[in-house]
DNA sequence: CTAGGGTTAG
């Protein structure tokens, strides 16, 4: 009778601890819970040692001399402690070398233990850790004993690692064959491979997959949207984003990131009230990485002052949530907020920046003509931050330096730097002369670009700019040649805008697609009128064919931002502010007009381009001349 | 136990 008493409270017991075990949220929680397991004799419990370290995992707090400690007071330890054990040394493994190796564990482990077959858990644990420690070998070792242990050809838990495995290890072909061979699939399995080849650009592949796949659950929905906004197809992401909530299918945390992330990509402020609307409707906006994708979808919206509401509304923030509102700050040319915040993170909290943080803080110097304040931010990098400076630090230096006029020394920089350029640096300096006229400079430049990035247009465009503008018509023509031999095609430039309605509108250069067209070419003619009246002359020289003067007139009248501004002027309510898009840098003659219309239409207008914004109103733009 | 998340550059 007492017996079973105590065995029922014991069982009691047992349950008790394990819910501590499992509630326990810090490092320090579980010691006590550790410590109480000691006093009441249930150390001894591999069941509870086995959650215990399980939790010391979820909790990313892996010491392994503390795994073995608390592991060795068991005195039997059973397959699911061993197990437990094996996955914490491997989990260790995303931080360094795990100590004692996982497979020696398992060694262990077989020689410790009775020898029914392994555990597929087990198993899986030890394809787990090749899989986050990229050991292909060890994996392939591993999986060619999967083959001949009973069962495990049709044990989800083993394939669905196996699939992991190699897709982390970038073998994705491998990977398809273990999928293929499958006896049994779930959603998991269709999942990973989904994942395997978003991540790998093949949206073909994925979307086919997707279509075969039998089940199509919340995460599976969540990786196509996901994978559209990650391969620059923001459109395609909100379409997924829209056929899922049609399919009836539960929306959470996760899913919204990725029609968030796309709605940034867009810069279209309708739509992104829209998704903004479903996250506070579902009561998300308090998530930190939500919070984090508002942020960033505000400002690349160009409405920067939402964006700092909704950061200033966060009740956690980390080095996402400030790096993003930093850059989001840097863009909109506001360097000193940027800096504000950079301060308050770096003096006010525990967050530590990181290299993303500081390219922030450099672009906003830049994007503001601070020179000296970003030489001394780009010293604080290694100095203060203990970060080493890399190649795209330097672009943010050299692009600092030369666009605020210096391109000698940004040369300079360029070629003494201590790690080896990469295209950023490179662009940068070219992207310098074209604002400064360096030909020469230029020239070098170039040559780098097109051997490390042989296939970017931009460059080319940029080089026959630089040499258009100093009327080098010879080196113009020679580029193109280049170009053309390259078979390289400018892809057309573009500006979108979202019409009353939320209907997004796109505009190319010299199109006359537009149902509205007439009217807009009838508007856009006025508009140049009445600028010429308060003494608005053409910048032909931002036409870099070797044309004729009215040739050119004619084609700076049809670049894209200025059909977008005309559609502005005729359908966004008096009053309203002209936000336009564009996938290319602004021309001077367009960012000209932009600005005298802000004023003679009486007018804000907002351009984002591909690198920054500009905030025109009265006659003047946010950028000061640095773009 | 195994699948989906936010920041940067010319």
């Amino acid at each position: 009778m007492s017996a079973a008493f105590r065995h029922c409270r014991h069982r009691e017991l047992e349950a008790l601890l394990f819910s501590a075990i499992s509630s326990a949220s810090s490092i320090s929680q579980l010691n006590q819970a550790h410590t109480l397991l000691y006093r009441l004799g249930l150390h001894q419990s591999s069941y509870l040692v086995a959650k215990l370290l399980r939790r010391l995992v979820d909790l990313r707090s892996l010491s392994n001399s503390y795994a073995l400690a608390v592991f060795s007071q068991v005195p039997a330890p059973n397959s699911f402690l061993w197990t437990a054990l094996i996955r914490t040394s491997a989990a260790a493994a995303a931080f360094g070398p795990p100590c004692p190796h996982p497979l020696v564990l398992y060694s262990l482990m077989r020689r410790a233990l009775p020898p029914p077959p392994p555990l597929s858990f087990t198993f899986s644990a030890l394809l787990k850790f090749c899989s986050t420690s990229r050991s292909i070998a060890m994996g392939s070792q591993l999986h060619a004993q999967t083959i001949f242990i009973g069962g495990f050809n049709e044990d989800l838990f083993v394939q669905n690692t196996l699939i992991d495995l190699y897709v982390q290890c970038g073998q994705l072909d491998l990977a398809r064959k273990v999928f293929d061979e499958m006896l049994v699939r779930d959603i998991i399995s269709w999942t990973s491979l989904i994942v395997a080849y978003t991540r790998h650009g093949d949206m073909g592949s994925a979307e086919e997959l997707f279509g075969e796949s039998p089940v199509k659950d919340m995460v599976a929905w969540t990786a196509m949207v996901t994978g559209y906004s990650q391969n620059a197809r923001p459109s395609e992401a909100l379409a997924a984003f829209e056929q899922m909530r049609m399919a009836g299918v539960a929306i959470d945390e996760v899913s919204l990131v990725g029609a968030i992330s796309a709605c940034a990509q867009l810069g279209v402020v309708k739509r992104a009230e829209g998704v903004r609307q479903i996250v506070q409707d579902y009561g998300f906006e308090k998530n930190l990485v939500v919070g984090s994708a508002l942020v960033d979808m505000y400002a690349k919206c160009g409405l920067i002052d939402e964006a700092r509401r909704i950061f200033n509304a966060m009740d956690n923030r980390n080095v996402y949530t400030y790096s993003t509102m930093i850059a989001g700050l840097a863009s909109h040319g506001k360097a000193l907020d940027a800096i504000k915040v950079f301060d308050e993170m770096t003096m006010r909290t525990e967050v530590k920046p990181n290299r993303v943080t500081l390219i922030g803080v450099l672009t906003a110097c830049s994007h503001a003509g601070m020179v000296e304040a970003g030489r001394r931010y780009f010293t604080s990098i290694s100095e203060v931050y203990g970060i080493t400076p890399d190649a795209d630090h330097y672009a943010c230096m050299v692009d600092l330096l030369g666009r605020a006029g210096n391109a000698e020394e940004a040369l300079e920089l360029a070629r003494t730097m201590p790690v080896e350029p990469n295209g950023g640096v490179w662009g940068a300096l070219l992207g310098a002369c074209r604002i400064h006229g360096k030909p020469h400079i230029a020239k070098i430049a170039a040559e780098k670009l097109f051997e490390l990035e042989p296939d970017a247009i931009g460059n080319y465009v940029l080089l026959s700019n630089v040499y258009a503008s100093a009327g080098m018509w010879n080196e113009v023509s020679n580029v193109r040649k280049l170009m053309r031999g390259r078979g390289l095609r400018k892809n057309p430039a573009s500006s979108w805008m979202e019409a009353r309605d939320g209907v997004v509108h796109e505009f190319f250069a010299g199109d006359g697609s537009h149902p509205m067209s007439r009217e807009i070419k009838a508007a856009l003619e006025e508009l140049i009128n009445r600028l010429k009246c308060r003494g608005y002359t053409p910048i032909l020289s931002s036409i870099v064919y070797d044309v004729s003067e009215s040739e050119k007139r004619r084609l700076l009248n049809g670049h894209s931002e200025k059909l977008a501004l005309a559609f502005g002027l005729l359908t966004v309510d008096t009053g309203g502010t002209i936000r336009i898009v564009k996938n290319i840098r602004i021309c001077e003659d367009c960012h000209l007009v932009m600005c005298l219309a802000s004023s003679s239409e009486n007018r804000e207008i907002v351009v984002r381009d591909n690198m920054r914004f500009h905030h025109f109103k009265d006659g003047v733009c946010s950028c000061g001349g640095f773009w």
